[in-house]
DNA sequence: CTCGTTGCAAATCCTTTGCACGTCC
DNA sequence: GGACGTGCAAAGGATTTGCAACGAG
């Protein structure tokens, strides 16, 4: 599942000139486990076994992870970054779909965009390294949850 | 150029039970001129016009803009959120080219999307709303200006 | 020893809020 | 004179930084 192994990770650290603490190896896990986590919820989850570790230091470890392109860091509508694992299938096709109604947020592999992609660099002579894409939108879930509630529910979405 | 009038912006206003005050003219008009800019850049604008005018007001404008539908924020991953006004043009394809070496926004209308947006629709059952997409990469300039100079220094766009 | 790393607390940055004062019907 | 808007200052929340202590080689 995880091409992306400790291993490799230790690897690419230690090419960049760090080291694979206790701290940075279990965040590297929650990363492993789970997408799309902010700094916090990672702390949280990090607590559990590391009890001690600060919260500082999780977002020095994104950081250097971030810089070594091992992790991905996406600012959401929300004003909360999260962070994925770059994994193989997802180095390149990577996009989310943001339910506007739950905040739920799932995640898409799909090469639809690597298209996009040649047509931007070819219209454009921009070259693509990286891209963020996040649809808005409403979920299976609370589609159908709305056709059988009050039709009128599209503009109280904010808090 | 700009289907969105200032005309048209203060009967939105209105009907949202707002007024266009001086202060809010002069934001709008500052959007209307330029594309996604920040808060503070927005603010430093209208200081030149109006002196006295304080950010806090230019927040609870973008605020209103934004959830009138007048305005579309956007988060890069610098943390700052920028604005721009939701032309006819833009409303549907709207995405941007951020430079990672000279970090220039530029700004791109086209349909290639709406293509996507249908894909997903209906291979995940996901009601599309809006989007935000963001290409990281290398524009023209930057581009020619590497060819001319050292051959390494894709690794050193860091602070 | 030395250097990278850590936790804590303080600092910073962007953004939001509270509040008293203005302003417009 | 009540509701909406404003500027200012203070508060807020996420992230960063300074620093003394720690720990592996």
């Amino acid at each position: 599942m995880s091409e992306q192994s400790l291993a490799s990770i230790k690897t690419s650290l230690q090419e960049g000139g760090f080291k694979l603490t206790p701290q940075r190896e279990a965040t590297v896990k929650v990363l492993l486990e789970k997408d799309h986590l902010s700094a916090e919820e990672i702390f949280m989850h990090l607590k559990q076994t590391n009890p001690d570790i600060g919260l500082a230091t999780v977002y020095r470890t994104l950081e250097i992870l971030t810089q070594l392109n091992i992790t991905h860091k996406v600012l959401f509508e929300d004003g909360l970054a999260r962070y994925d694992i770059r994994r193989e299938s997802n180095k390149q096709f990577h996009l989310h779909l943001l339910c506007m109604e739950c905040g739920k947020i799932k995640e898409i592999y799909d090469d639809l965009i690597s298209d996009l992609e040649k047509e931007i660099e070819k219209k454009y002579h921009f070259q693509v390294e990286d891209h963020r894409l996040i649809f808005h939108g409403i979920c299976t879930d609370c589609y159908q949850k709305r056709q059988n509630k009050t039709p009128e529910l599209s503009a109280e979405t904010r808090k």
